[in-house]
DNA sequence: TTAAAGTTTCAGTAATTATTGAAACTTATT
DNA sequence: AATAAGTTTCAATAATTACTGAAACTTTAA
């Protein structure tokens, strides 16, 4: 195998498993791109790596932005910008998981805490099922949220660090 | 807020998380409902609670009970079969997670252990990086899976268990 | 062995989500 | 202040993914 090829299967991968974990595929793949150069790259070059139009290849690396996990570089001299990835995997993975906590996880506690309790005197079967089951939802969702929390806030090499605590 | 205002709200939000999840909407609310019934529902019953058709149901239905999360029951005397929810929140998360695994995150995992060794030969800066990169990714990818083994291998309420060990 | 009750499959269609490309906008340079 | 280099926006379109509905299939029971 060789290095084109590799490359090509490297992105195509890692843009699959973006998609299945909600960040869409040409972000994943812009991502992918970013952190394998050694030197940082323009739009153009982007663009012309994964074969995508500038309005793309715009609108990914923006969401790259707002997620944290690339900057924007200006080199001396030079017009264009230029994007770099966060290098760091940790950091990465770490602000990935905080931005869909703070997304996702988040809004959904809220709609299950107000739903939960919707109307004290109903007491059908069906109503005390809900009850029951939604309060059951919202503590898991509100548990894994904090486990997330604390796996995340060990300060660097957090995954290391929290498989040696499991170890026991 | 009444019972069935609240019970849309809920069927609402748990699909829309399920499809950030990776878990399609319709998956989602067929397993939403099956929860917080009481008594397990016919096929006819889902269909009619969330305006879906047979075909859709059918096929989702068995997607719930490939992931090992919904099983059939037969009522003695009747032909029908019924649909019921596992009814334990935390071997519903496990199941999840260790199906999550098998089908996505180990198949990526043997992409990245072809891919990082390509060509021996080759040290250019790139294919240096990229070895580099490649590795590293692999590497995290591996501890997160195995923290997600070891999470969903103590027994029973993992999520509390877990959590109480982070504590430290 | 036929009819009735129920379930599955799948081609066609609808809904959703991602992408393009060109125009509008911004910023720097002469 | 006009031009050039670069970036962003967004309506139109393409690609993907989910859903329908009817036909084919299966199972049970008369």
């Amino acid at each position: 195998m060789e290095f084109n090829e590799a490359k090509a299967q490297f992105l195509q991968t890692w843009g699959a498993l973006g998609s299945q974990w909600g960040i869409n595929k040409t972000m994943a793949q812009i991502h992918a791109l970013l952190m394998i150069s050694p030197d940082s790259l323009s739009m153009e070059d982007v663009m012309e790596e994964l074969q995508i139009s500038r309005g793309n290849a715009s609108m990914n690396l923006r969401g790259l932005i707002d997620w944290g996990i690339v900057y924007k570089e200006y080199k001396p001299g030079e017009r264009r910008e230029y994007f770099k990835a966060d290098q760091d995997v940790d950091s990465l993975a770490r602000k990935i998981a905080v931005e869909r906590s703070k997304r996702e996880i988040k809004p959904a506690l809220r709609v299950l805490e107000g739903v939960k309790n919707f109307d004290e005197t109903d007491e059908s079967p069906e109503a005390l099922k809900f009850k029951m089951k939604t309060q059951e939802l919202h503590d898991f969702v509100n548990k894994a949220d904090t486990m997330l929390e604390k796996i995340v806030n060990q300060k660097e090499n957090w995954i290391t660090k929290t498989i040696m605590k499991l170890m026991t």
